[in-house]
RNA sequence: GCUCGUAUAGUGUAGUGGCCCAUCAUGAAGCCCUCUCGAGGCUUCGACCCGGGUUCAAAUCCCGGUACGAGCACCA
């Protein structure tokens, strides 16, 4: 009798391919030159949650080795740890930083020298790109292991050759289909001191030949990363046979594109923080997850959120109310409710209420109740006045405010209304706007931090200063 | 130019030859519930890029086209 395969809708992420009962290693590689993004958080959660789930571990690993077009910030060593352990649930195995581990590359980098599959190439940026183009060998590929290893001497003295002089190259074949793959850099000159380890090193590897002896050395068992770095697995793959390596398994993921954020790379972020055009890295406008944390997004939000996308190769763009939806369901259950009046208007109620008494904070949780005390009469919202309505959990009134009933009576709309309280605003992240509403804030006493859900408006977090909008 | 990759409802996503006149979420519309324009429940709307081919059978395999994206940095 033949099994009918039944298919059923596959939940959460796909299986991790060659796993073979083994526990994976992944790896996250931030550059620390700034702080962690939400482009970021993809990375972290993905390998975070298969690490979690398998029973793995994840590395966090800081690619410092450029110190001239993307500087390290010291601060970023501190902050990434945290924000990762923030967002996964969890501390990372493994942390491993790039720029205290020279002495590895530097090994390797004379391995491939030595074994002769590698050379140290004084061509110009521009000629070796005609031989790339034209498929053709440059001089210096011929050259003995013995020059070549006089010239890694050369590249690393401070006398000898400078920025921009000599490369060292990985030795694949000039006729490669691929242009990307032929003959590619592994390491080059850099005389700007670096935060960590000062001018200890004057050779720097380059991405693809430090992350590839990385993972090699940490026992990285799969890699998941961007589709743009797919010539890097393939440049990577070269280097690992001349090792006599083998490559992890890698994955890829398309690019994800968030219309309410615009672009934004960290280097330029860093540059308009300096430049006073943001106040820090948690201005609410900022794509940093240090802005999301203020603003009030959970991390399980942004869990789900980049595990129900998965790792399609399709490159996408996403609204951020996808994300909020996910926000919403993390924490409405445990916002209280709280009024704001926007443009408040005084309106005086005459005939028989309960001036005093106190009313629901949450309507399926037994949070401690809001009390109020009336006198003259509550602020409403200049939109709900002129009109009969009900005012909610207290009565309903005629346009003038005149108490018409205490239970409700029929479908008036009913509005959200203040008594006594305090002006207070709400700002709020729109795109490259920070809008500041003026209003009356209920009396409460929230701490700072607490998510409330502004009624009929969305939710809002305590500041110092005020409500910020986490989302409606 | 060369190389690589991707194409399922508005947006994401499941689906690897028959279960699919296609899944789930989100969105929109409507209803129910609820003294919030919130939450929850229900209903409805809405898609396999195009053209060939293979096959009894194709969203699924092959070929061609088109569109979009990425790499070809002494960035990561």
């Amino acid at each position: 009798m033949l099994e009918r395969k039944i298919q059923k809708r596959r939940e959460g992420l796909p299986e991790l391919p060659n796993l073979d009962g083994r526990k994976p290693v992944l790896r996250f590689a931030p550059n620390p030159n700034g702080h962690l993004s939400f482009g970021h958080s993809r990375g972290l959660v993905i390998n975070g949650q298969y690490a979690k789930e398998l029973g793995g571990e994840l590395i966090l690993r800081f690619d410092d080795t450029d110190t001239t077009v993307k500087p390290p910030m010291m601060a970023a060593y501190d902050s990434i740890p945290k924000q990762q352990e923030w967002l996964c649930g969890f501390p990372a195995h493994r942390i491993v930083i790039a720029s205290e581990r020279m002495e590895f590359y530097h090994d390797h980098a004379r391995q491939m020298l030595e074994g002769g599959f590698g050379y140290v190439c004084t061509c110009s940026g521009d000629d070796f790109k005609e031989h790339r183009v034209a498929m053709t060998k440059c001089p210096c590929r011929d050259n003995e292991i013995s020059t070549n290893l006089e010239k890694w001497g050369l590249m690393n003295d401070p006398a000898a050759y400078q920025p921009g002089d000599a490369v060292l190259r990985v030795k694949t074949d000039m006729t490669l289909k691929n242009p990307a793959l032929r003959d590619w850099p592994a390491a080059r000159i850099q005389i700007n001191p670096h935060p960590r380890v000062g001018n200890k090193w004057r050779v720097w590897p380059l991405l693809d030949f430090q992350s590839a002896v990385e993972d090699h050395l940490q026992g990285v068992t799969h890699i998941i990363r961007g589709k743009d770095l797919m010539d890097s697995t393939r440049k990577q793959t070269l280097l690992y046979a001349h090792f006599g390596w083998t490559y992890p398994d890698t994955i890829y993921w398309g690019r994800v594109k968030v219309h309410e954020f615009g672009v934004f790379s960290t280097s330029q972020m860093r540059r308009d923080i300096d430049a006073g055009l943001f106040s820090d890295w948690d201005d609410p406008r900022l794509p940093t997850l240090a802005a999301l944390s203020r603003r009030g997004i959970k991390p399980d939000a942004l869990r789900a959120f980049w595990i129900e996308l998965g790792l399609t190769q399709k490159d996408i763009a996403v609204p951020l109310s996808t994300l909020y939806s996910h926000n919403t369901k993390a924490i409405d259950s445990t916002s209280p409710r709280l009024a704001f009046i926007r443009n408040p208007v005084p309106l005086v109620l005459t005939g028989n209420l309960p001036r005093k008494g106190s009313i629901t904070s949450h309507p399926d949780t037994d949070m401690p109740t809001r009390d109020y005390s009336i006198d003259e009469g509550v602020w409403i919202e200049k939109e709900d006045s002129g009109k009969s309505i009900r005012l909610k959990d207290l009565c309903d009134v005629d346009k003038d405010g005149n108490v018409e009933s205490i239970d409700r009576s029929d479908k008036r709309g009913i509005i959200h209304w203040v008594a006594g309280g305090k002006p207070s605003k709400l700002t709020i992240a729109a795109g490259q706007d920070l809008l500041v509403v003026e209003g009356i804030l209920e009396d409460n006493n929230h701490p700072i931090g607490t998510i409330v859900q502004l009624e009929r408006i969305g939710y809002g977090i305590v500041e110092e200063d005020g409500l910020l909008m986490v989302h409606d």
